[in-house]
This record gives C-alpha cells, sequence and structure tokens, in this order.
DNA sequence: ATCCTTATGCTCATTACCAGTATAAACAGT
DNA sequence: ACTGTTTATACTGGTAATGAGCATAAGGAT
C-alpha cells in the first residue's frame, strides 16, 4: 500500500548471434547497454521494452522476456539522493546483426566483456583467474568465511572434481567483483588485498551494467536447453551446423555433433527446405527452416529438452 | 539514461505448508499479498524484503527470490494518474505457520484461490472450466484467433493427449481471467461471451494479486524439481512420507512413494535422526533431517533435479 | 493368528544421454 | 584416376535417469 516514489529506467538486453559470435547491443562505445523510459503509454511493460526497443533498432524483436529489477543502493551510480533508482531489465533476442548504427548502437561480442566464460577453444586464463580468487580467500579474517569464499570459488569455476556449469555466469561475476579483479569493483571501492590487483578482467561497463549483462548470459544459456528460443536468433534458413554454432556461441562450450543433430531431428523443431547450402569445402549441408507452427505449442508447454546438453 | 519517476511497492508472495496444506500469507481477510515500502536504507531489495517480512511475521524466512516486476496499467488500480505503479513481486518461504496473526495477516490455503490447480485427488471440475473456456474460445472473430485460443486452452489444461503441466499455473489463470471466468475480469471490465458468465472460480484478490499468486506458485513448482527448496517449508525433523506430501501439496499432484523415496535419498539430502516418529497406525518412520551442510554446495550448482517428478 | 496400515527394499523395462565408429558426398591437389 | 581433406549423416553400444510395479517389514487393532 505504501508506494514510495523512485527514479525509473527499462534496461535491454539484446542479443544476437552472427557467425558463431554472441552478440549484445550497446551504446557509448560499448560502456553501456540501451536502457529507456518507463512509457506510460503502453500496457504492459513487455509491450513498453518491445515498442521502444524496435523505433530504435528497426528490427524486429523475436523473443522478449523479463530478467531481473535491480535497484541495489551501492552499485547503482544514477541513485537519487532521496530515493532508490530501479533498473527493470530485459531479455531480447534478435534475427541477425541489424545495420542499424543511427544513434551510436554497436553491436559488441559479449565475450569482450566475459573472456572467461567462452570455453569453445579451451579454458584459457583460467589458472590465473582462479589463483587471483584464492588469493582473495585467503585474505578473509576468519577461517570459516576462507572456507566458505573457497567453496564459492570451486563451485563457480568447476574445480576439485566438479564439472564447469555454464549458468553460473553471474556467479562468477560477482566473485570477480567481491575480489576486485574487474574494473568496476575498484571504481565501487571495493580494495584488491592482493597483490594480483587490479587484473581487470574483461572490458568493464558503466554502473552495474556488466552484472546485468551476465544476467541476460545465465538467463539465455539456461533458455536454450528447455525452450526453442535459439531459433529467434537464425536467419529464416539455416545448415544444422551453423545452428549448432550459434548455440555453442551462446553456451561458450562445444557440443557432439552427433548428438546435438539427433536431439534437434526428434524435437521435430526443424524441417527441410530441399535446397542446398553453398559449398564450404566439404559435403554440402541441407538446409533447414524452423518450424514456426510447433513454436506456438513448445513455447510454454514443458516437454523435452529441445537443445543444448554436452 | 531517462528515468522516469513512479510510485513502487514491494509485495511479497509468502509460503509455508502445513499438514499437506500449501499457505500464503495475506492481508485484508484473504483479498491481499502482503506488501511494503520501497524502503531506501537497505544495500540490495532482498535484504529490504527480508527485514520487512521478518520484522512483520517474528518468523525467520528460510528462502527469499525475486519473482516478477508487474506495471501493467490496465490491470492495476493503484496506478497513479500521471505515470505508473511498479510492483516489484518477490517470493518467499518460511518454516511452519507463525502463529503470528499481530496486524491481521492470516495463512491461506491457496487452493482456495486456485481451486483448479490441486489436483491430487484427481481433477473434480475440469470439465466445466473446459466447457466455459471452448465457448469463450468459439466466441472469437475470427477463425484464426479460434484456434489459437483453442491451442492454448489445450496445452494449459492438458487436454487432447497432452497431459497436464503444473507449472502452467499463470497460463491457465490468464486463460480463466482472459475468459472472464473469474472475478477480477469481470471487476476490470472485461464481458463474458458465453453464458457461463460469472463462474466466479476461486477466490478473488485486490488489484491483481492473484495473478502474483499464480506466478509465485508456478515459479515454486518449477523451482522444487531442480532446487531442493522444500526444506525451507519443513520442520527441523520429519518422516519421507511429510516430505512427500509436502512436495504433493505444491505441485498439486500424488507422485509415486517409492521413486519419490529413492530421489531423496540419492540425491543425499537428507541424514537419519536416529529418532522414530509417533506412531500413526502403520510401521513407524525413521525421523530424517536435511543435512544443511550439503546446501551450500547445491543451492547453486545445477546437479541432479532434487525433487518431484511423476 | 489375521487384517490393516505405513515403511522400506528391490526389480524391470523404457527411455534419455553420451561417446565413438563408419560411411557418404563434395572438393583440391598430384 | 587416385589420394587426402573436409563436412554431412547414419548407426551402435554403454550408462544413467525414469516410471511403474512387486515383495517384505514392522507396527497396531480385532
Amino acid at each position: 500500500m505504501v508506494a514510495s516514489s523512485v527514479a525509473a529506467e527499462l534496461i535491454a538486453v539484446l542479443v544476437a548471434v552472427t557467425e558463431a559470435a554472441p552478440q549484445v547491443l550497446t551504446i557509448a562505445e560499448g560502456a553501456s547497454l540501451p536502457s529507456g523510459p518507463l512509457s506510460p503509454e503502453h500496457r504492459s511493460l513487455q509491450a513498453g521494452v518491445r515498442a521502444w526497443v524496435e523505433r530504435q533498432t528497426h528490427h524486429p524483436l523475436g523473443y522478449v522476456e523479463q530478467l531481473y529489477t535491480f535497484a541495489d543502493n551501492d552499485r547503482n551510480a544514477a541513485s537519487h539522493a532521496d530515493g532508490r533508482a530501479i533498473s527493470i531489465c530485459y531479455l531480447g533476442l534478435t534475427r541477425e546483426q541489424p545495420n542499424a548504427k543511427d544513434d551510436g548502437a554497436t553491436w559488441c561480442n559479449w565475450y569482450d566483456y566475459f573472456p572467461w566464460e567462452d570455453r569453445r577453444h579451451g579454458s584459457v586464463g583460467d589458472s590465473t583467474i582462479v589463483q587471483a580468487l584464492h588469493a582473495w580467500a585467503e585474505a578473509a579474517p576468519k577461517p570459516s568465511q576462507i572456507r566458505a569464499r573457497s567453496l564459492r570459488i570451486a563451485v563457480a569455476f568447476g574445480l576439485e572434481g566438479r564439472r564447469w556449469n555454464e549458468e553460473l555466469v553471474l556467479q562468477r561475476y560477482e566473485l570477480l567483483y567481491e575480489a576486485g579483479l574487474v574494473a568496476e569493483a575498484t571504481r565501487d571501492g571495493i580494495t584488491c588485498h592482493s597483490d594480483t590487483s587490479g587484473l581487470g578482467l574483461g572490458l568493464p561497463m558503466q554502473q552495474d551494467h556488466r552484472r546485468i549483462l551476465a544476467t541476460g548470459i545465465a538467463r539465455l544459456r539456461a533458455k536454450i536447453t528447455y525452450r526453442p528460443v535459439v531459433f529467434e536468433l537464425m536467419p529464416p534458413m539455416f545448415t544444422l551446423l551453423d545452428l549448432q554454432r550459434s548455440v555453442e556461441a551462446l553456451a561458450g562450450r562445444l557440443l557432439h555433433k552427433q548428438n546435438f543433430r539427433r536431439l534437434v531431428e526428434q524435437q521435430e523443431l526443424v524441417e527441410e527446405t530441399g535446397i542446398m547450402a553453398e559449398p564450404t569445402g566439404g559435403r554440402p549441408a541441407k538446409l533447414f527452416r524452423f518450424r514456426a507452427d510447433i513454436l506456438q505449442e513448445r513455447a510454454y508447454a514443458g516437454t523435452k529438452p529441445p537443445l543444448a546438453r554436452s
């Protein structure tokens, strides 16, 4: 009943995939996510986001879902003096990389911000990160805290026999933030107790936008394992390898080709077009198209896991 | 960047389970969910919710997560004239039913609001609902809309060979709302074209609180299948049947006893206390306790599905 | 002793999942 | 023409998860 008045904005994590590279739409030369006002003329928030994004990018948004609402006092430089600033964040998927650079928006490979999340070609640089994190863990005042931190590190980075979980994007970023290993942390006044201070992993963003992006990546990585949303990122026709490369780009790891194909086909999510792809040096591949008719049903019926897996 | 100023409030879906009945904390004699202000003195929203709830109920909150942020113009009577009212909703789990009726808060069985969601003793009353929904579908102006509506109905209610999906709580409520079969719809000016008008299924709530509750139930039902959160609702010691009854209460359907036990034990989520439960007419059951030590790890590591299934 | 009730242990078939092998279809170079 | 390279596609075996059932154990009540 008690409703305080606060400053609120919409923030969008807009994702596309081009050539096996996951892209996110940014402004301010890659330092910010696009944000817009909470316009009262739309019936729902969702509709507001969609309208605003489509007006800016001139591209239809295939899929939109709410991501999270952030309102942390200490992470948002834009907080009002009187109240709190709320960021209502959305995740949007769009087909192809739009050429619309009109208003200073650019598409950036999201692994520029999270290099450690791309493990398609091995886990390069992990040891440095883990070392620095362990230094931070050891710097905790109480033994119980040291243990707690070490456990968090081990779980997040798949150490000690655990396996890497590609959905823990946010947990990993938050660890690095708390340990002072990303630029935003030092900016926010977090001191790094280890001598590896200021590793400055990945490109920073303004305010807490990188955290929002991490949330979006995590959500999308989780989503593709149980909802057929990858197709929102694909062109009208694609080969199964194209599709696999896109999933791999999002998940940050490679998949078993044969099993991937079987999964896709037994899901009956695609159908042949009868057209063959351009030759690329090997046996030419069939072009497939997404079965839009099945989407309606699968869009919210929890059936089998549509894609991904090891 | 453009940040409009809006009215904002916190809303909590607080859940407990007593005697195989899922309970939700309400105010205004069951017509509202508890809501509080967006107090700027807390570091995060989460902390704010926790503090405010614990102060009101005098009970520790075992688990809190953000649910959704609603800001629909047409569903929220509390909208400002100038701007938009935002409801940031949280889901909270608490152990046992607190006796705290201090400030007019009462615990209500959530199936009072969603009778059709409880299928533990068969699907009573479904045919009436489905009939009324089909009447609404047929009343659509265009054939394509009729088909779309029929599909939504079939998916949501598991018709035509499909199976009931207990996580589609929100979809079912929204269908009933659109079809004018719940009291809120007529209140909001939605006319019901069929003669089954005003079925008035379930108890109504103020504003869009029933929709928020539906969202909470859906989320919780999904959550228990992949995170061990049920234990937040259990007393310190319980029998495996107690645990099963709680899961069944939340899921709204019965589970296979032996398989449930196998799942719980192979997850190593519980340990024996050595104590036996009070005799209840059959062979006495062992009392178990939740292994709090395992929680840390499982809390965010995506391992095996902890509970539920058919 | 017999029956009822609940607890608990075990089996079995089906299916999902993972990894590997084998073959097919194109092209480039010798 | 033959060989090697690349990519596509088919098939196979092992393991684990899942769903449904049977059987037995341990208590109380008749």
